[in-house]
DNA sequence: GTTGCGCCGGACATAGTGTCCGGACGAGCT
DNA sequence: AGCTCGTCCGGACACTATGTCCGGCGCAAC
């Protein structure tokens, strides 16, 4: 079911609430590189030191836990998906690839859990393929205007170009976060930008 | 744990044992779209038409039964790895890459089961991973051989390359195939034929 | 007929989920 | 001071699922 947003305690009294311990508390764990699936609302509980019932009292079940964990980081790096500007050119594009590596560095546990639960999971699922939707729009109209000024072939299935990209790309780059070191992620940007420069919009070389 | 393999019977008597029967009700179930984390060993007992102990007599656990379901798909299409050759010019590229396109709508239901498992489960992700290694190390392969041969730049990052072609396409191609009708899977291969060709080889357009 | 084997069906221990409720504690109000 | 309200604790409860175990049944082979 869809999460019900919560509302705060009226009075600004405590300085952490019981529900910002769980968050805190559920990043954390993640952070240690445990699996969400795995994770019992107990081992949350007792991390957080709340009772376990205090936990529902603030989540419906751990599903509405992950989407407070993943609209709170959206909430704070929204401005990634406004910022990316597909067409600004090669050194640009590298630029805004390396910037959303720091982001994914940044949320890696958040990202990993919500790609986790998003494999069987509905309601996550939804909310993710939301997200990537906005870059796909973003993607389609940048390739039909560079189509329309003659810069891009027309040959170029949009649809299916922006499912190499956003798609192809979004896994790239977890799978660059999850396996590589931080100081390879320039390169990796560098080349990301280039395949998606040459290999999509087909400038030439 | 590691599965075990496990020996059929030596007599050649049954049709179809009660294991195949198994097998064959999950591959059913999954098929129509359930998913594999959701679904239960009691469920799959009673639609396979056996006794839920039988289930633990031929699998250790769910995980086991994965396993077994992938080495099964793995086997009759083994093919696919070792046909791929990531070299042979554009065309060919585009049917190499139709034809994985067609082994995986034939194998949607399994496979989308490992994706699935493999994000929370250790066992499975290495199984899987090995598996996309074979397609890493072979792309690796053959873009040194590209460069050495001078047609393809010598600033190609080999590694990150190598992880935006086969990390990178193999969910496009897997969104493609669960969100797109097949009828699209034509224009969707020769597309990401060209971007590699053009964006990863850096091939002159 | 007896033995071996695959399967059934149910009991069992264990563990996790989500609900409910009595009661403790503290902050603010009158 | 006493009162009340909101938050949290701690534990009971019903339910579901997992994995193990074992007695017994039926069918084949020797």
């Amino acid at each position: 079911m869809a999460s019900i947003t919560r509302r705060r305690a009226p009075k600004v009294s405590r300085p952490v609430s019981a529900e910002d311990e769980i968050l805190a508390a559920t990043r954390r764990i993640l952070t240690g590189g445990a699996s969400f699936t795995d994770l019992g609302v107990q081992q949350i509980s007792v991390e957080a030191g709340v009772a376990r019932s205090t936990f529902y009292a603030h989540f419906r079940d751990k599903t509405d836990l992950l989407l407070r964990l993943a609209t709170d980081m959206l909430a704070t790096s929204f401005d990634v998906a406004s910022a990316w500007e597909p067409t600004d050119g090669l050194d640009k594009l590298a630029e805004d690839f390396l910037r959303i590596l720091g982001v994914y560095r940044e949320h890696a546990a958040v990202l990993r859990a919500v790609g986790e639960v998003a494999t069987y999971d509905l309601t996550v699922r939804d909310f993710w393929s939301q997200g990537l939707a906005q870059f796909t729009d973003r993607t389609i109209a940048a390739l039909r205007a560079e189509q329309a000024a003659g810069r891009t072939p027309a040959d170029v299935n949009l649809v299916s170009a922006a499912r190499v990209i956003v798609q192809g790309g979004e896994r790239a780059i977890f799978d660059q976060v999850t396996t590589a070191p931080p100081t390879d992620d320039a390169a990796f940007a560098r080349e990301l930008a280039q395949t998606w420069w040459y290999g999509v919009y087909r400038r030439p070389a």
